[in-house]
DNA sequence: TACAGTTGCCTGAACGTTCAGACAAGGGAG
DNA sequence: CTCCCTTGTCTGAACGTTCAGGCAACTGTA
């Protein structure tokens, strides 16, 4: 129990982080409230100004906060893989909102467009995403790369242009379904994602190990 | 001068509402307040009441009318060319941010993040901006079709296909550009969209009218 | 032409609410 | 007791919205 007090501390302090991830994910940063944070806490508002300068630093935090978890987390499901092939299919399957019933990322992708829009006209943090941005496009370059190296992959142009590429296409696609659009469903996303991406890569769909109709 | 009264209301309808537009891209709609719309109009805080029956209807509508005024503006001038190819071409450079000193489309592109965000949480506005998109990714896939008549383009996907996707990208692009991200120029952004716009219609880039380095 | 009545545009102040942040006191562990 | 965590209350400011009224342009009548 030594640590007892600050375990709590540390604890709070993420607490409130993920809290307010959620909030933001439910009502949008705009609505965001520092008392909906604390009642979902189950704490008062002050505390959560105790532990934070002001709700601005909160809410930027926040964001970037949630968006580390997520990644990590995709980051730990890819690894699993070693066919380059199945990385970039999972990769692919794990950014389509609403695909995966275990992997929704609808709060993920809700997030990334409350920080776009923050970022507009906030210099700093547009510098912290584009940080987050380019970690996320480097990840698709990898496993392009690393299926130059096991030969699954060969031809095609610069992975890190590659990257770029399916990594727009997969950001613009996403907000199409996350608006529910009625022409762009989730798995006529990851069908697009997926021809687009053997298309830049030079592999044939046909024989691939997941992903039909 | 018998209109003279209904004229002044008309265009002051039309005025807030561009007004509105114009503070939006400035502070972000979030931190658009009634009376920052009053100031540019030059007139109180009342009377933008007056004309609209709350601030929510007034920031959705100004929203969708100063998209549609980018849209038709577009369409004006993508109808001055006759050549499929470079209607395509020019499309891309009116959609890159920044890219055209007299095409910035900052703003356009300020305000369909705003739009995003909202949509995120208001069914009828992502509806609206719904048909909004469709009529945007409409144009791209009306060059494809344009060009096969002509015979410029032959063999790719379905066109309405092409526009999906090569809308997507644009999209996805165009955010990296607006945060002045520093792996995605305008020039680059332009190269790209114009490298996989080719290898989903299927011409060579080589010969194309306009577009270099 | 002159006048009175009507209509619509616009103002500026006031109201009620909401919220971030400040503050001081409570409470439990060491 | 002492220190850190936590609470609840308070406040000052900001903002959307309302409203009564003023003003000017127009209309119809004589």
């Amino acid at each position: 129990m030594v640590r007892a007090r600050q375990k709590n501390g540390k604890d709070r302090h993420q607490e409130i982080l993920e809290a307010a991830a959620r909030v933001i994910t439910d009502r949008g940063l705009a609505e965001t409230r520092i008392q909906d944070i604390a009642e979902r806490c189950g704490v008062s508002p002050g505390l959560i100004l105790y532990y934070f300068e002001s709700k601005d630093r909160l809410l930027v935090e926040a964001l970037t906060y949630a968006n580390d978890k997520y990644y990590l987390a995709q980051a730990r499901d890819l690894r699993r893989l070693d066919s380059a092939r199945d990385q970039l299919s999972r990769l692919i399957d794990l950014s389509v909102p609403g695909l995966l019933p275990d992997f929704e990322r609808l709060e993920e992708w809700a997030l990334w467009i409350e920080i776009w829009v923050r970022a507009l006209r906030d210099p700093s943090l547009a510098k912290e995403a584009e940080v987050l941005d380019r970690r996320w496009r480097q990840s698709i370059a990898d496993i392009v790369r690393h299926g130059r190296r096991t030969g699954e992959f060969d031809g095609g142009e610069d992975a890190d242009e590659i990257g770029r590429k399916l990594g727009a296409l997969i950001d613009g696609l996403a907000i199409q379904v996350l608006m529910n659009d009625t022409q762009v469903s989730p798995e006529h996303m990851q069908r697009m994602c997926l021809e687009v991406a053997a298309s830049l890569i030079g592999f044939e769909l046909e024989p691939a190990t997941s992903a039909s109709t």
